[in-house]
DNA sequence: CCTTCCGTGTGATAAATATCACGTTCAGAT
DNA sequence: ATCTGAACGTGATATTTATCACACGGAAGG
C-alpha cells in the first residue's frame, strides 16, 4: 500500500493508467530514503522495483580501488532500470546508488512482475521507456569518456549537474574530480578557465553553471 | 515466416517456450546479411527487433568527427537490445552495426510487440534477459575507459575478440587502435611488451592471443 | 624481377593529465 | 582573537598517450 493515491501516482508517472496505477497503490510499498543513504549496492539482491517519487539519487560505478565515477542521477518519475532488470531474474546489482537528498520510493515486490507484464500493457510500456532512457543515457556516458578530453566533460558535467540541481551547485573541487576520476587539482585549473570565459563563477563551496542549459 | 521451424529456434533461442517459438516463426522475417553490410545506422528508425540466427555483429559508437569505438558483439541466440527499444528518436549521438561475417536474423516487426508481450511470458523474459545483458556488458565497457589505461584496455579487448573470434586474430593494428580510440603507434608497442610477455604473438595481419580467457 | 603499397617498428617530440609540494584564504571551534 | 582544518590556487615535475617523421620488409601486381 503506498501512500499515495492512483491519481497522484499518475501525476508523477505519466505513462501510467488508472489500473495500473490502482494496482501499484495496492501492492506497492512506500519507503523514504535519508539522504546519504544507500538504494543499492555492488552485490546486493534484489526483491523490489524501485520508482522513484520525489527526491533524487545518484547512480555511480564503482572501480576495483575505490574510485568513483558518475553515471546518472534518477528523479521523481523514474525508475530504476537494474533493479527492474536484476529482480527478473534475482540477480546482484553492480552498482551504486545513493540517494542526495531524502527520497521517496514505491517499491513493487518481485512477484508482481508477471502479473504487471501480463496484464498492464501500461507498465511494459513504462519499463520499456526506463531502459531506453537508461541505455540512451549510458550511451552518452561512454562518447564523453571515450572521445572528449577533461574540459569537455567538466563541462557536460555541470551542464547535468546543473540541470538536475539546478545552477548552483553545492560541490565542491574534490567532489567534481571525485565523480569525473580526475584530480582536484586538474578540476580547479580548468574550473578557472572556465571562470575566465565566463562559462562559471565561483565561491568557497559553490559554483554557479553560468552555461547553457543541458538540451 | 521463418526459415527455422520452432524446435530449431529454440534450439538457438533456450528461454523460448513452443507457444512463443510458433508464433515468431510465423510472424517474423528470415534476412541475411552479408558480411560487412549495415544493420543498423545513426538515425535510423527501427519497423523490426531483430534477432541474431548466426553469424556475428559488431556494435560501435560512432563520435563527432568520424571516431569509432567498440562495444560488444551480438551472436547467435542474442538479439539488439537497441532494435527492441526502438529508439526513434535518437539524434547526434548514433551506434551502427555490421555484420563481421555473413549473418541470419529474424526480424519481427514491431506492431507484434504488445501481442509478445502480453501473451508469451517467455518473450518478455528474454527480452528483460537481453537488455540486462546489455546493459551491463556496456557497465564494463565504462569501467575500462573510465579506470584503466591503455595497456590493460587493450588486453581487455583482445580477450574478448578473442572469445569471439577466437585465438587468431586477423587485426590490423591500425584496425585495433581503432576499435579502441587509440592510435596504431600506441597499439604497435604495446602489443611488442605484450609479446615479450608472452600474452600474444604476432605476425603480419594477425595476432595470436595466448593470455588466459575470458570468463 | 622490380616497383609500389601496406603493415609494422621506433625514436623524437608534443599534448593531456596526474601527482607533488607548498601557499593562501576563510569559516568555525576553542 | 587565535587556532585549525578544509577548500582552493599554482608552479614544478612525472606519467601517459598522441603525433610526427621516417625506416624496413614483405606481399601483390605489373
Amino acid at each position: 500500500m503506498t501512500t499515495l493515491n492512483p491519481q497522484a501516482l499518475i501525476g508523477i508517472f505519466p505513462l501510467f493508467d488508472l489500473p495500473l496505477a490502482t494496482f501499484l497503490h495496492e501492492h506497492g510499498e512506500s519507503k523514504t530514503f535519508e539522504q546519504g543513504s544507500i538504494l543499492m549496492k555492488p552485490g546486493q539482491f534484489f526483491k523490489y522495483a524501485m520508482l522513484i517519487v520525489s527526491g533524487r539519487v545518484k547512480l555511480y560505478r564503482e572501480g576495483e580501488d575505490g574510485e568513483e565515477f558518475f553515471m546518472y542521477f534518477l528523479e521523481s518519475g523514474n525508475a530504476c532500470a537494474l533493479s527492474m532488470m536484476c529482480m527478473a531474474r534475482s540477480q546482484t546489482s553492480t552498482i551504486m546508488a545513493v540517494a542526495v537528498e531524502e527520497t521517496e520510493v514505491i517499491m513493487i515486490p518481485i512477484q508482481y512482475m508477471d502479473t504487471l507484464m501480463k496484464n498492464y500493457s501500461a507498465w511494459y510500456h513504462f519499463v520499456i521507456e526506463t531502459y531506453r532512457n537508461r541505455f540512451e543515457e549510458l550511451l552518452t556516458v561512454v562518447d564523453q569518456i571515450a572521445f572528449k578530453n577533461m574540459d569537455e566533460r567538466l563541462e557536460w558535467y555541470l551542464k547535468r549537474q546543473a540541470k538536475s540541481l539546478g545552477n548552483n551547485l553545492m560541490l565542491t573541487h574534490q567532489q567534481i574530480a571525485h565523480d569525473i576520476n580526475s584530480s582536484r587539482e586538474v578540476v580547479s585549473r580548468l574550473l578557472k578557465k572556465m571562470e575566465k570565459s565566463g562559462l562559471v563563477s565561483m565561491e568557497r563551496n559553490s559554483i554557479v553553471w553560468m552555461g547553457e542549459e543541458l538540451e
